[in-house]
This record gives structure tokens, C-alpha cells and sequence, in this order.
RNA sequence: GGCUGGAUGGCAGAGUGGUUAUGCAGCGGCCUGCAAAGCCGUGUACGCCGGUUCGAUUCCGACUCCAGCCUCCA
């Protein structure tokens, strides 16, 4: 079963052939660290994960990347505004970011590269677009000179002419074209800066990327990751600089772009100041089903984002977590295995709406199976799916204890359910449906089965 | 204005040229002291107008509406 993509540079799912099947390749955008990820930066991190781990199954060598951006304007107003450093900034907001991708359970990529580690590689790229005539000094700048690249426009599908009369973008009198951009900036005496060839200054954010995934990953990489609002102009920006700088070899064989979360379907923005932050959402919800509803949706789709959404979210992974706990006592005996349904809808442009459709058919098998080897196969099927997914990996009677609110007194709880079970072994009904209110009442459910009261939040 | 991508039942959200998505909610039943969970059953769904076709929600064209990009942005 090979593995297809959409790849919006040529807007068609294709079938993924890696370059080198012995080294896969990805670079994905991350994080510019002067504030907190919202859900959007998650989406994000959590469809490339997915993606990550569906090639991690296809390839042995997944050579995936995901830089961190520090070293920006924002960063360096926020710094000072707090009177710091930008490291103070950058540091705080990437162990931020690590901690709450850690809460969606998105694994660490294989290579986080940082700008401010790779200035030496980024004025060496920008050296090179100068000798070969594709950028040029001027006032302390470097721009890359659009109009040398005549492919420019083809992933953004923009027609040059269409681009200028756009005409928003800011036209400096050093520029030879309106849409020639920055490679390097001068810095102001106290803004951080380095020591380059054009004075000190520090480097625009698009050849950040192309000289990190040049140093990691290689001149011709196989995947290329971002927000949909990346494809222009930044991805356009990088696909000029790195075919120009490696004597128009191709820089992205395959590019992926997710769509946005929205808010009241429209773009969620500082501006419009309906930003969700992904530490407040875990402090009210699990992550896993942060994560459950983020993927409920294919990654290139527009997502809605509300509360609604998290709640059938969760209790989806109420009935997968339920099923799971049916088969407590079942043991497997290999390696958990996902369906073959689940590993098609996989594999075709991870469609993982499909894919949990079919972990939602592995339940309904699980709770009707009457022998050992359908039990089996459906524990198999649950836990080798979720997976490649990245949920239903605990137990489940932790899922079941999930109280992200914390205010749930569990010794009392205990207490009432021993106490009502004494009301219901002398038949008083109405004692025990009074306790039965009063759990509710606090949050907890309560089920009678044949192995005593078991109860969730 | 230009460029992307959308429009599916109460909600979320797949898919398909003629046949059940799936989950939640609803309704009926089984089970239960009653519930819950689970199981079984259940719903005149495919934006609008044309075209192609024996047949279109699915293909083609126009239209309407929605989101994003064209400035920093996941």
C-alpha cells in the first residue's frame, strides 16, 4: 500500500516516492518563540506528527526537522519590553512550546534547529545568491532579486504582475523590484545583530529556513510542511532561494499544507483577540482529547474550533478507552497491528476521519466478540491504530480518572459507592439513587457491572 | 480585484456515478431494582441553476455563499 499525498505544488494526491528511501526527509515550519502556542501552532505540530509517524511505518530512516525561529522583530520586542535578552525570551517560550506539545502527545522531531545556531550557513547561502547574480547588497540590506528567478510564483500560483498590483507590499527605495525581499537586515545598535559581510545585522525569515534545511536534510528534501497561510510568501521565498543557491536543483519534491483553525469560522488572531492558548485548554480538557479533535478533521480542511468539538471528541475516546477496558484481561501476544481499513485511509492523504471510523468499527467488534481470537484482533487493531495516531497508548483506567479540573475529592467518591452499594444490598433503592444524584451531582458516573461500581468523570 | 480551498442529515465529519460512513444527540427495543455502559433497530442528507448520462450528492459549466492568502502569522 503505498502512501499518497496531496502535494499543493502541483495540486494533486500523488503517490509519495521518496528520493532516498533509505533517508526520508521533512522540514516542517515551527514556532517563532515569543509567546505561548495557541491550538492553530498545535494543529500544526500534531498533523506533521501524524505524518511523521504514518512515514515512520513506510521507512526505517525519517529524517524529520521542525526549526524553532528565534530571532524576530516580535522576539525582540518582547524582550524589550521586559528590559532582557532575546535568549531570556526564546528560551522560556520554547520549553513553553515543548511542554504543551508534550501534553498532545506530539513526539519530539529527530532535528529541532534553531536561526541564531546556523548565521554562519544562512550569510554563506546568501553569498552564494550574490555571486551567482540572484541577490544583491544595497543600504545595508541584501534582497533576493525576484524577477532572476523566472519560476517565481508557481507553488502560491501568483502571477508576478498580480503581485504588484496587490501593491501592499512596502516598496523601499533600495529595492531594484517591489517584490524583492529581504535576506539579510542591518541592526540597530542595541538590537541583537552579527557580524556579516554587509555590516552587522541578522537574517530575513525565509533564508533562515532554506539554510537550516539545506545543513540538515540536504540541497533536494522529500516533504515540506506548513499552515496554508505560509505558502505566500514564505514557502514561495524559500523555493527561490534554495533552487537558486544549489544551481537550480529542486528544493521540495512533495509540499503539505494544513488548514486553519477558526473561531466562529473566521481566522483566529491576536487582532481579533480570539486566540485559544493551548495551556488553557489543557488545563480544562485532556490533551488526548485535544489532540482526538484535532485530528477528527483532515489536516487540509478549515477547522471550527469550539468546546462542542472537544466534548464529542472526548467521548469518542470514552467509548475507545471503554472497549479497551473490556479487554483488560486479554493479552496480546505480538506487536499491536493496525486494520487493514485503518492503514488505507492512512495511506490515502491520512485521512484519519476514516481511519477512526474504522477504530470505531474495531469497537463494536471488540464488544461483540465471543472468542479469544476476535478479542484479540480487535485489541490488536485499537491500540496498533492508535498508534499511528497517537492516542489510546495509556491504560485505560487512567483515561477514566482524567479530572483535569482537580476538584474531584476521590476518597469521598470511594466512600459514597461503598455506601451505596450497602443501600442496594438492603434494596433500599431510594438511599441509593440519592447517592447516584449526589456522584452526578459532583461530576462522577457511576456504573454497576458484574466486577463492582466502576466510576468516571 | 487576483490566487487557493470549501458548501453533506439536529451537530461534528467521511465517502461514492445506481447499494449502511462513523461518532454525538434523538426515538424504539434488549439488559438493569432503576440507571449507566454495552448490544440490536431507527432518520425524505448531500448550496442553487443548467449540461453530460439509462441514472448525479458524486463528472462538466455558470451562480450564490463561506474560509484563507495577496502585510507578520500554523
Amino acid at each position: 500500500m503505498p502512501l499518497n499525498l496531496y502535494n499543493s505544488l502541483s495540486r494533486h494526491k500523488e503517490c509519495f516516492e521518496p528520493l532516498d528511501a533509505g533517508r526520508v526527509t521533512m522540514y516542517v515550519c515551527g514556532p517563532t518563540v515569543y509567546s505561548p502556542p495557541h491550538i492553530g501552532n498545535a494543529r500544526a505540530a500534531v498533523v506533521y506528527d501524524v505524518l511523521f509517524r504514518v512515514l515512520k511505518r513506510h521507512y526505517d530512516n525519517v529524517v524529520y526537522a521542525r526549526n524553532i525561529t528565534d530571532v524576530d522583530d516580535k522576539i525582540n520586542a518582547a524582550a524589550r519590553e521586559e528590559g532582557v535578552p532575546i535568549e531570556t525570551i526564546t528560551a522560556r517560550y520554547t520549553e513553553i512550546y515543548h511542554r504543551d506539545m508534550r501534553g498532545l502527545g506530539v513526539l519530539p522531531p529527530v532535528i529541532e534547529p534553531r536561526a541564531t545556531h546556523h548565521i554562519g550557513p544562512i550569510v554563506a547561502m546568501i553569498e552564494r545568491l550574490i555571486e551567482a547574480g540572484f541577490a544583491y547588497a544595497a543600504d545595508g540590506h541584501v534582497l533576493f532579486h525576484v524577477p532572476a528567478y523566472d519560476r517565481y510564483g508557481e507553488l502560491s500560483g501568483r502571477a508576478r504582475e498580480d503581485m504588484i498590483a496587490g501593491a501592499r507590499v512596502e516598496v523601499a527605495s533600495f529595492k531594484r523590484d517591489p517584490a524583492d525581499f529581504v535576506l539579510w537586515k542591518p541592526s540597530e545598535e542595541h538590537a541583537p545583530g552579527w557580524d556579516s559581510p554587509w555590516g552587522r545585522g541578522r537574517p530575513g525569515w525565509h533564508i533562515e529556513c532554506s539554510a537550516m534545511a539545506e545543513q540538515h536534510l540536504g540541497e533536494t528534501i522529500d516533504i515540506h510542511g506548513g499552515g496554508n497561510d505560509l505558502k505566500f510568501p514564505h514557502h514561495e521565498n524559500e523555493i527561490a532561494q534554495s533552487v537558486c543557491a544549489h544551481g537550480g536543483a529542486g528544493f521540495a519534491r512533495y509540499w503539505v499544507h494544513n488548514g486553519f483553525v477558526e473561531i466562529d469560522r473566521e481566522k483566529m488572531s491576536k487582532s481579533i483577540g480570539n486566540v485559544l492558548l493551548v495551556e488553557d485548554l489543557l488545563r480544562r480538557f485532556p490533551g488526548e482529547a485535544i489532540r482526538m479533535a484535532l485530528i477528527k478533521t483532515r489536516y487540509r480542511e478549515p477547522l471550527n474550533w469550539d468546546d462542542t468539538l472537544v466534548a464529542q471528541a472526548k467521548a469518542q475516546l470514552d467509548r475507545l478507552y471503554g472497549a479497551l477496558q473490556r479487554l483488560a484481561n486479554v493479552e496480546l501476544n505480538g506487536m499491536p497491528e493496525a486494520s487493514n481499513a485503518f492503514l488505507e485511509a492512512m495511506d490515502d492523504d491520512l485521512n484519519t476521519a476514516l481511519a477512526i471510523s474504522s477504530l470505531m468499527e474495531s469497537v463494536t467488534q471488540a464488544n461483540t466478540a465471543v472468542t479469544l481470537s476476535e478479542q484479540l484482533a480487535a485489541k490488536s487493531e485499537l491500540l496498533g491504530g492508535g498508534a499511528e495516531l497517537g492516542i489510546l497508548q495509556r491504560s485505560p483506567a487512567d483515561w477514566f480518572a482524567v479530572d483535569p479540573g482537580g476538584d474531584i475529592d476521590v476518597e469521598r467518591v470511594n466512600a459514597l459507592i461503598v455506601e451505596r452499594n450497602d443501600a442496594r444490598q438492603a434494596k433500599d433503592w431510594r438511599r441509593a439513587d440519592e447517592i447516584r444524584d449526589e456522584l452526578t451531582a459532583m461530576g462522577v458516573h457511576i456504573q454497576d457491572g458484574p466486577n463492582g461500581t466502576e466510576w468516571r468523570t
